[in-house]
RNA sequence: GGGAGCUUAGCUCAGUUGGUUCAGAGCGUCUGCCUUACAAGCAGAGGGUCGGGGGUUCGACUCCCUCAGCUCCCACCA
């Protein structure tokens, strides 16, 4: 094999994935083993990869190849989504820059340029995720536009309306102004926002009396049609209830209302209604029977409604108005006021409340059985917490706005027609045959009907994904019943309410099944000083760049490393570095073994055969910690165990211990373990570490052509032995206090050094070939005297014995000595006290009591030897 | 305004039904080593009154109350 000293992935990581590629490691077909199903969460398809792609992917990766190394049927579908307004928003931009306006084309020519686009940068993230090494089955590649999630989402939107679930109607909608559409409510954050308070005076028709108005959207007076005070407003009571105001500037006469849902407390207890763009003022527009005039453009600039500001942009209006205001004197005050503005999600442009007709889907029915199945834990959050977020949501939610006025998107199948009403069908046939049989006039034709032009929101594609990568919408009666449901999620947070809530909706509604058994929430990555990663901070480590640097291998271990369940991700570069040395460790480790000799005609010395007992004991602990680790999807401390055992046991103790003295062989008994032993810590590596698991499975061990360790069979945890691991551990310390008194000494390690023992119960004996090699010890004496000349420590209850020719400092000794002493007996003290106390040893566990009673035989007999030591010396 | 969560070594975090040989890990720091697998390494060391206060208990990092600080979600009174 290789012999450069330093491990270099990018050598070798394109090689494998081909290799995995040729031989279709990754891709399944329905057959008799259980199934492992991933879908994964489809990003943009014109996005590009970012840290959260890097965190969410490798932690699927991580669970689809060990599934799959467990004898799992594993498939992990892969695929992105159309991201409806996102890529319209980057198409018309495009366009822009290139001198062409959305609107001068038409429908069929702005989408040409929009699949133009998707075909030039769709899938470069799905190109990204194989660098990553993420074992998706490729030729299940999905799109939620393509022909088979198409005629899903239209054959779903038809049976949905069919069932009386979808309907059509003017509501209240938050409108995108940029982008020209209707949003849903959860594509509008809020967020905290330096504005004005305006006092405006509205003239008392008929006295020279104003009331004052306080708002923070003055430009909105040209659309007020009412005031509003409180009823039990002391303020107001000698105000007439049939008086009228007029609006400043517009000089319109609007009613007083009075109504309790005006805060008395509030401004000056005086509100103006615009029922066109407010959702409150909306409602009680509705109560009062008011006018609603709408002042907008779809754009946000001012219509010609009322003649004033006509083709000015809201924000203008708004600076402009305020001048006008002043200058007629109807100005009385402003005040700095900050406020919570609802700003879109895609565009971030401020949303405009516009009373608009949409399509909207009924969700108090069909989110019921969804809410049950993850109160009950059918469906597992992780972290739980996610479940009360969930409740919340689930039992207040409200009717869900699917329509939006784009083009790039599922055009929605209703047709209307010519007389009146409309159609919902697949296709046009369809509507044509429905529309005749509607109207009973069948003279009507195909270009009689025009289609709605609205497209569906993209998350009424994507909530049908774990259904419809399947083909289970159009063929129920498919694979899908193989693959369906699915056994983990891994995603956002962020999208909880967008996608996950609806996913779970949508499987009931349509397989009457969960789409999912576990939900694995990752957390934020954020940067090491705790900021969100934003193109904007510019924070966001490009991940192709890392890999290139640290190879795939140490940045997944970067990102698990970090990736504590159910908390934020704090990445650092420099936990990339921890990874690649941890690349370069096992590199070298292999490095090692593979270039021993061997010595058939060698006996395995007792020692070998110890160091092997010994860690195939702690190898059986750690599968059995990472199972565990595993079963609660603590991912990141399943690494941890691993790191640790391949760092410290195998490597710090193991290899050291077997390994032969410079230019001599090993026997083969040691060799053929070793190597087993490796094996088996890359195949529990490999889900964490493809790339460089597979590299060194190939060559550990002669492989047939096509053999994979991504379809080697995952080692199980075998029998635990706890005994031999804590005896060992008594070696262990036994080895690094020699090392202590050598580092105090100056002493060299390759200086052999004597031991004396005083063999005890707690001397792990049958070690000593261990601690004569690991110690450097020449000889290992049993002894029944303490010796005073010597530099001693003391293991459990063990007393060692190190003779140097140095005389020891007495003093120093015997301070140390006092200190351990007062240490322990303070330590035996609180330990009697405990077992003194009757309420303790009534009420306490046996299995506590019992470790008491055993502190405490084992505190006495460390203080009679600690004693004893300061007898000897204090002669 | 409502809800959830967090506060343990310089940093990032474990600590799973309360039991002081559990106050831990990794990284970083310090000291000594270029010891023929690895300086992307080896050996050793220092470092925390578990946010403050109070309570329950034989016993609390672990349960309760309270105060302080931080984060997130939901609502959106102009």
């Amino acid at each position: 094999m290789q012999i450069a000293d330093k491990y270099v992935p990018q050598q070798i990581e394109e090689k494998w994935y081909e290799y995995w590629m040729e031989g279709k490691f990754f891709h399944s077909e329905p057959d008799e083993r259980e199934p492992y199903t991933i879908v994964i969460p489809p990003p943009n398809v014109t996005g590009m990869l970012h840290m959260g792609h890097m965190l969410n992917n490798t932690l699927q990766d991580v669970l689809v190849r060990r599934a799959r190394m467990q004898g799992k049927n594993a498939c992990w579908v892969p695929g992105t989504d159309h991201a409806s307004i996102a890529t319209e928003a980057k198409v018309v931009a495009k366009l822009k820059a290139e001198g062409i306006e959305k609107n001068s084309l038409t429908r069929e020519e702005f989408l040409r340029h929009a699949w133009e686009w998707k075909e030039k940068h769709g899938g470069i993230i799905l190109r990204q995720l194989r660098k990553l090494g993420a074992s998706c089955d490729w030729d299940r590649t999905c799109f939620t536009m393509d022909e088979p999630r198409s005629e899903s989402v239209i054959k779903v939107f038809v049976d949905l309306y069919n069932k009386g679930k979808i309907y059509r109607g003017v509501r209240m909608v938050n409108w995108d102004p940029a982008a020209q559409t209707a949003l849903s409510d959860e594509e509008v954050v809020y967020k905290e926002s330096q504005g004005k308070l305006y006092y405006l005076r509205y003239r008392l028709e008929g006295t020279d009396r104003n009331l004052i108005v306080a708002t923070t959207r003055p430009e909105t007076i040209l659309g007020d049609t009412a005031l509003c005070v409180n009823p039990d407003d002391p303020r107001y009571q000698d105000v007439p209830t049939d008086a009228r105001v007029i609006v400043p500037l517009v000089g319109r006469s609007i009613p007083v209302i009075r109504d309790r849902y005006v805060d008395i407390e509030f401004g000056t207890g005086a509100l103006k209604v615009t029922p066109a763009h407010d959702v409150n003022d909306y409602m009680l527009g509705e109560k009062y029977n008011l006018e609603s005039i709408d002042i907008f453009n779809d754009d946000g600039t001012i219509n010609d409604k009322v003649g004033l500001y006509v083709g000015m942009d809201r924000f203008d209006v708004r600076r402009q108005i305020e001048q006008d205001l002043a200058d007629a004197g109807l100005l009385e005050k402003v005040e700095d006021y900050t406020n919570n503005v609802g700003y879109s999600e895609r565009t971030g442009v401020a949303i405009e409340p516009k009373l608009s007709m949409q399509w909207f889907m009924r969700m108090d029915e069909i989110s019921k059985p969804a809410l049950r199945a993850v109160m009950e834990d059918t469906i597992r959050f992780v972290p739980a917490k996610y479940k009360n977020t969930y409740r919340y949501w689930m039992e207040n939610v409200k009717d869900w706005c699917i329509s939006r006025q784009l083009w790039w998107g599922h055009r929605i199948p209703a047709w209307f027609l010519p007389q009146g009403g409309f159609v919902v069908a697949e296709n046009l046939d369809e509507a044509l045959a429905l529309a005749r049989t509607k109207t009973g006039d069948n003279s009507l034709q195909a270009s009689d009907l025009r289609q709605d032009e609205d497209v569906l929101d993209t998350w009424f594609s994507s909530w049908l994904w774990p259904i419809s990568v399947f083909d289970g919408i159009r063929h129920p009666d498919g694979e899908v019943n193989y693959y369906y449901p699915t056994n983990d999620l891994v995603t956002a947070p962020d999208i909880i309410f967008f996608w996950v809530a609806r996913m779970i909706m949508a499987g009931y509604e349509y397989r009457g099944e969960k789409p999912f058994g576990n939900v694995y929430f990752t957390g934020i990555v954020r940067d090491k000083l705790g900021r969100k990663m934003s193109k904007q901070l510019g924070n966001s480590p490009d991940p192709l760049d890392l890999i290139a640097r640290y190879g795939a291998d140490g940045v997944r271990v970067a990102m698990l490393l970090c990736s504590s369940a159910g908390n934020d991700v704090m990445f650092d570069e420099a936990l990339c570095e921890q990874g690649r040395n941890f690349g370069n460790k096992i590199w070298n480790a292999y490095r090692l073994v593979n270039g021993w000799q061997v010595d058939a005609t060698l006996p395995q010395s007792e020692n070998n055969q110890l160091a092997v007992a010994w860690f195939e004991a702690a190898l059986a602990r750690a599968i059995s910690e990472m199972e565990e680790q595993f079963a609660s999807y603590r991912i990141s401390d399943a690494l941890k165990t691993l790191y640790r055992l391949f760092w410290d046991d195998f490597s710090g103790w193991y290899l050291e211990m077997v390994k032969p003295a410079f230019g001599t062989p090993i026997d083969s008994t040691t060799m053929i373990a070793t190597k087993d032993l490796f094996s088996r810590l890359i195949q529990l590596l490999h889900p964490f570490m493809p790339f460089i698991t597979e590299e060194i499975w190939h060559d550990i061990a002669p492989r047939a052509p096509h053999e994979s360790i991504t379809v080697s069979r995952m080692p199980e945890a075998g029998v635990q032995d706890p005994e031999r691991l804590a005896r060992f551990d008594r070696v262990r310390e036994a080895i690094t206090a020699i090392r202590a008194i050598r580092k105090q000494k100056n002493l060299s390690q390759k200086e052999e050094l004597q031991l004396k023992v005083i063999e005890d119960a707690n001397y792990p004996a049958e070690f000593a070939p261990v601690l004569l090699k690991m110690g450097g010890l020449s000889a290992i004496e049993p002894v029944k005297e303490r010796d005073a000349e010597a530099e001693a420590f003391i293991v459990k209850t063990t007393q060692y014995f190190v003779p140097l020719a140095d005389k020891i400092d007495r003093e120093a000794e015997l301070e140390k000595l006092q200190g351990e002493l007062t240490y322990y007996e303070g330590f035996l003290q609180s330990v009697l006290k405990k077992l003194g106390n009757e309420r303790f040893v009534q009420s306490a566990p046996e299995k506590v009591v019992a470790n008491e009673r055993a502190k405490q035989s084992d505190a006495e007999a460390k203080i009679a030897a600690i004693r004893e030591r300061i007898a000897l010396l204090s002669k």
